[in-house]
DNA sequence: TCTTGACCTAGAGTCCAGTCTAGAAAATAG
DNA sequence: CTATTTTCTAGACTGGACTCTAGGTCAAGA
């Protein structure tokens, strides 16, 4: 876990990244959400920041908390099945401001209801799996190959 | 555009396959399972069958009802989450018959248990979701915006 | 200062799991 | 028999989500 960013002992101006003022340069938040810092450029690059991510002078980016915070909410999202085009259309909402909150709701109610989905099939299909692993534990425990697929499955 | 077949009309024993010995049409196979009539031979171009499928006289695949039963579990194993390397690995273990039951137990286990992961994984980003949702619900009911992600969100 | 190591861009490459095409032959319905 | 539908092959193509490359620039420690 790095997320600390207590007790500031601020240097001077903002040169650099390890400073107090919350700037986070692409390889912390790379540690700091599980994502490789191409992917941070890929995901910039297609739109999914809530904002414009701020660079140094040198042309840095520097990223601060919310975006990490933003960052894990993607990746719950992502991990979860949502692709990232539905990402983008959500996260086109919440950058064009307040009033349509509705249709927020509506995205992430849908993804709710496919996730639940996902959940219940996974569940079946677990079943079935579990099915096949005692038959091939019975058959071990007992010598006997019924329920098992053969070469040549009896017909 | 029905050329001339000229005379290679050899008599041969299988006409059809809408016969009696359980002989399946890839079409038919392909309703039966959910599967595309491509992803059938994309399945046969990567050896995921236990048999070589016979053809008819004419080349065409005539598949039996094991086959079917065999691309049902395939379809649960790819669904959650098993990539066709691994199937073809089972399938690999199921053709060279007897006395490999423990390694094809182990890679059975081995799914069991990423599919438990998953779906605590789901679970988990579920309850994520179900928040957020939670908070749109209630900011939309009482005029409140705590909690939303805002197009600039405050430091 | 010098030297690593982190970071920059644009764009090409990878992997997975199919999907689609073209042109031809086979099966089936009328 | 004819027309329509299904199937055949090899191989090119797709889409999603990164990942990596090349050729630099920037930042920080000894």
């Amino acid at each position: 876990m790095v997320a600390d960013m207590g007790g500031g002992d601020v240097g001077s101006g903002d040169r650099g990244m390890g400073n107090s003022a919350g700037g986070l340069s692409i390889g912390r938040v790379a540690e700091a959400t599980g994502m490789s810092v191409h992917a941070l450029r890929f995901f910039e690059r297609e739109g999914l920041f809530l904002r414009p991510i701020p660079r140094t002078s040198g042309g840095q980016r520097v990223y601060d908390q919310a975006d990490v915070d933003w960052l894990l909410l993607c990746n719950r999202l992502r991990d979860s099945g949502m692709p990232i085009a539905t990402i983008r259309r959500f996260a086109d909402l919440v950058r064009s401001g307040p009033g349509n909150e509705t249709e927020r709701l509506a995205l992430l109610r849908d993804h709710e209801q496919a996730v639940r989905a996902k959940i219940a099939e996974l569940t079946a299909d677990l079943a079935v799996i579990q099915d096949k692993v005692r038959t091939y534990e019975r058959h071990l425990r007992e010598g006997t190959a019924v329920g098992l697929w053969a070469p040549t499955p009896p017909a």
